[in-house]
DNA sequence: CGGTACGCCTGAAGGC
DNA sequence: TGCCTTCAGGCGTACC
């Protein structure tokens, strides 16, 4: 029995890598005063009002924080903000190969290929430049005047945080919903910060068949799936979240959650739990790795 | 409402 | 060995 498959682990940010990161990133710039910045790809960043095809409003250093001090780092799913003592924010999304790095003075990136944005910080622990680096740029920088203004117009359209949700309050969420449990899991408006990994994995540890209706899940299946995604999730914190290539935190270092994908990335391989074939199929336009045995719907 | 498809983008991995 | 193709992924958008 091969001990993996060649798990090609090139997946996002989800809640817990973005927590982690925010964790790793706190001692380093909260309260930093923000000295220069540099945006080398314009395109990376975003301001409300612009949209592609309109004429484009460049992003001044000042709406990037430039001269002002960082107060606070806020997570929602899977989007991290950095809200300033001028009362501007800005919200990072990581796509699927987004980072943050801090990186003391003296120490250099092994590449800067793909490095859109540096601040030049005077934090907590010294000076040191942070760097938003993004090779598919799938994520962006979004800044915003105020943070009320964050919150109104962009995590408002999102769900409530997956970690530390309610039982109560996920029976709610999917009981007027005839997608697939799976699809719904997925879907940032209804749950912020479940991706595709932890939606897989949360799924077979509770049982469910991931094409099962949301709204046909009796209460007490729901309350078993949002224990497992309370445990899944909360441990993939504390470990730093999943192994990935593209993923490392603040300091470089990359997750160790890896070892305890049962079902991610598995699929024509043994069940853990009972040994039979692991199915894989597509819901959602997402590879969807489940036990037909362990999974019912 | 829900589902399906596409484009965005790069690098890892597999085939030849 | 190196070139070429395929594929992964979130998310916005279009369309049935």
């Amino acid at each position: 029995m091969p001990a993996c498959t060649s798990d090609r682990e090139n997946k996002l940010p989800e809640l817990p890598e973005i927590e982690h990161l925010k964790r790793s990133l706190e001692p380093l710039i909260r309260g930093a005063h923000v000295l220069k910045t540099r945006l080398q790809r314009s395109d990376i960043a975003h301001q409300p009002g612009w949209q592609s095809g309109q004429e484009i409003r460049r992003v001044s250093p000042g709406e990037l924080l430039n001269g002002t001090y960082i107060d606070r780092l806020v997570r929602h799913g899977k989007q991290l903000a950095f809200m300033a003592r001028n009362g501007k924010a800005i919200c990072f999304h990581m796509g699927m190969s987004g980072q943050l790095r801090f990186l003391p003075r003296g120490t250099r990136l092994a590449t800067s290929r793909h490095v859109h944005c540096v601040w030049s910080l005077r934090g907590p622990k010294g000076e040191g430049r942070l760097i938003f680096r993004d090779p598919r740029r799938f994520g962006g920088i979004w800044c915003f005047d105020s943070q009320e203004e964050l919150i109104r117009t962009r995590w408002s359209s999102l769900g409530p945080d997956a970690l530390n949700l309610q039982g109560s309050v996920l029976v709610k969420l999917l009981s007027n919903t005839r997608r697939s449990i799976k699809t719904t899991l997925l879907d940032q408006t209804v749950i912020a910060g479940v991706g595709n990994i932890y939606a897989d994995e949360c799924l077979f540890s509770a049982g469910i068949h991931p094409a099962t209706p949301s709204h046909t899940l009796s209460r007490s299946r729901i309350m078993k799936l949002n224990r497992s995604l309370q445990r899944i999730l909360s441990r993939a914190c504390e470990k730093g979240g999943s192994t990935i290539r593209s993923y490392v935190d603040a300091n470089g270092r990359s997750g160790s959650y890896a070892d305890r994908h049962l079902v991610y990335g598995r699929a024509g391989l043994p069940c853990m739990r009972c040994e039979r074939i692991l199915l894989g199929m597509m819901l959602a336009q997402r590879t969807t790795v489940f036990c037909d045995s362990c999974q019912k719907k």
